[in-house]
Order: structure tokens, then C-alpha cells, then sequence
DNA sequence: GTCTATAATACGATAGAC
DNA sequence: GTCTATCGTATTATAGAC
């Protein structure tokens, strides 16, 4: 079969980035993503010669979804704090995921951060591709005087929010939440 | 010796408390807990049969922790406000440990609710401790129409910052933040 | 390229000597 | 109460057959 290769490969990508973000990264074994992916355990190691490696494999493939997404926000969303509220419904939309997993970013980072630090320089890519977007946005929002603080205050504000509705396994606070952010992104003008 | 087995009892939490918040949950081992407490391995199993078990030793103990010092806080401090930012202040004091490690409270609760929800069930008693802290204060500054709301945006919003210091290793943006809330708890009144 | 067998190690937990 | 020896299992990773 062609590209029987790459065929395998997204299988592990996908399986793995799920797997991951469920169990976490050290609960996730070789097994776990043979299992989930269909792909044979010995065979995962042909294509990625390390837990390391797989890790940073799915941390490009995650930057590159989160980029074709924002280059899809920006050539159909023409007004910038629209395209920031399109952000804060996507996590309306992810919020039954986040409930279960927490955030697919932060919880990666803050458990690889702990005594990982050299993985957690590669899952951090994700935090910097986050907060140079949103600072694109209020800067054409035509706040150039804290763009940068205010893409930290927002990615600040929504880990706290995912944080809470993790631990209580409840939506409700992250679906208040969500409206006091429009208020206060309104309020910026 | 008398009160060897307190002795040893004390020694193992302690480990375990450090060990759990510095690597996390899944990956400390009782040889980590071993070397880190002096008590040779097989015997820490004399007192805590299975790992679950320690665990919840270790929140008991933390959450007894909690309460004295919440305690003291409301003994020598008359003003709840002023209690309030006496919390704030202690995130402050302890921004190095939460720039390398991350939330005490909040990385264990988010390590676990992944796939571990039963020992995440007793983890997030201490999130259960604080909020019911923070509602109280807020009821007695007279905020009694939304105390609950203000005591989860509260931790919502120190959660978010404890997220940003830990994964860019990094105090500043904490630092700012905590004056930011100084003004939102004064505006409140 | 694909897959099996297996090495080497680390883990949680137990049995039982002292 | 204290500690050692060890079991059974799961892990990452490799060697090598197909």
C-alpha cells in the first residue's frame, strides 16, 4: 500500500495527542497508544525512536492545527476583538473536554514543567503561538500600549477558568465566565 | 524509642507532601519517598498500606495546615479584607516555589482529575477548604449577594496566574497581577 | 517497512525474618 | 514495630526475524 508511512504515522500522531491529553504524558504507555492507534507496538519505535520524540511530533501537529485555525479566523473574521471572541466560544465549545481533561495546552505544560523542564520548552511552543496571536489581535484592536500584557492577562484568565472547571467537573463557571470576558474585551476600546 | 512510630509517620508526609508537589503524584515512587524521609522502604508500607492511602495523608495533613494558619490569620488580623490580601501575600511569598513546581493545591487537583477521579475526589477538599474561606470573608466585608461568585473568580484568578508563572518560570507577570487584584477587592466595597 | 520476542529496569505491593 | 528479600507486573527500548 502507498504512503502506508504517513498513513501510520497520523494514526500515531492522533492517537497519542488524544491519549496524552486525557491520561497525561507519563500515564501514557507505548501499549496505550499501540491500543488506541491500531498500530502495532514494536512498529510505533520505526517511526518514533523515543517517548520524547512522539511528544514533540504531536506538539507540531497541534501548532499546525492551532495555526490553520487562526489563519481560518482571520480570512472570515474581519474585526480583530470579534476574532477574540470567536477564541472565547471555542472554549465554550470545548468546555464538556475540558471538564474531563482540563486544558489541552496548560495541563500538558504544568505536568511537564514540574521535574521535565527540558519537554516542557517544546509544550510551551503552544503558550507562545497562543499569546502571539492574541497579541496580533489587540494590536489591531489598536491597543499597541499593553497588547502584550493583555494576551497574558486573557491566556491567564481562561487557565484559571479551565482550572476550576476541571477540578469541579462543572461548566457552569467557566459559561459565566466566558460572558464576563466579553464585557471586559468591550470595555478595552 | 517512644513515639518512634510518630516520628516516622511525620517524616514519610512530609516527604510524600514535597515529592508529590515537586514531581507530582504518578511520579513519585515509595523509593523516592524512602530516600527523601530516611524510613527504609519496605517499612513505609508498616504505615501506609497503599499509595491512595498516603495520599489522603498527606491532604489531611495539609488541610490541617490550612486551617491553622487560616486560623492565626483571623486571629491577628481584624479586617477581612486585610485577611484577603494576607492571602494574596502569601502567593507572593511563595512565587519561586509556584514558578518551579506550580499550585500546591491546584497542580495535584489537575494531575489526577485526568483519569484518577477518585483520588481527585480527596485532593479537591482543599480547594473545597479555600473557597469556603475566601465565601466567608467576603460575607463578612458585606458582599453576601455574591460571596460564593467573588470566592470562585478569586481562585479562578490566582489559579491562571499560578498556571503563567509555572509554565514561563517566571514571578513578573504574578507579581503584577496580585497589585491588579489589590484594586479589584478595594473597588469592591 | 513491519512485527515479535525479549532485554533491562522500575514499579506497587507482600511475605516473613528479626 | 522494623526491615529485607522478593514477587508479579508494567515500563521504555532493542535485536532481529519476516
Amino acid at each position: 500500500m502507498r504512503d502506508k508511512g504517513e498513513h501510520n504515522r497520523s494514526h500515531i500522531i492522533n492517537a497519542a495527542d488524544k491519549l496524552f491529553y486525557h491520561k497525561g504524558y507519563n500515564q501514557t504507555s507505548f501499549s496505550d497508544i499501540a491500543d488506541e492507534s491500531g498500530v502495532p507496538r514494536g512498529n510505533i519505535y520505526y517511526y518514533y525512536r523515543t517517548k520524547d520524540e512522539l511528544l514533540s511530533a504531536v506538539i507540531d501537529w497541534k501548532l499546525k492545527a492551532f495555526n490553520q485555525m487562526f489563519k481560518n479566523w482571520e480570512e472570515t473574521i474581519p474585526v480583530p476583538i470579534e476574532r477574540i471572541k470567536k477564541f472565547v466560544q471555542y472554549l465554550i465549545d470545548s468546555s464538556e473536554e475540558v471538564r474531563h481533561y482540563g486544558c489541552p495546552v496548560g495541563s500538558l505544560n504544568i505536568e511537564l514543567a514540574k521535574s521535565q523542564r527540558e519537554l516542557q520548552t517544546k509544550t510551551r511552543e503552544l503558550f507562545d503561538l497562543l499569546r502571539h496571536w492574541l497579541k496580533k489581535q489587540f494590536l489591531q484592536m489598536n491597543l499597541e500600549d499593553n497588547a502584550e500584557d493583555l494576551a497574558l492577562q486573557f491566556l491567564s484568565r481562561t487557565q484559571g477558568i479551565n482550572v476550576v472547571a476541571q477540578v469541579y467537573d462543572d461548566t457552569t463557571f467557566l459559561e459565566q465566565e466566558t460572558t464576563r470576558i466579553h464585557s471586559w474585551l468591550d470595555q478595552l476600546k
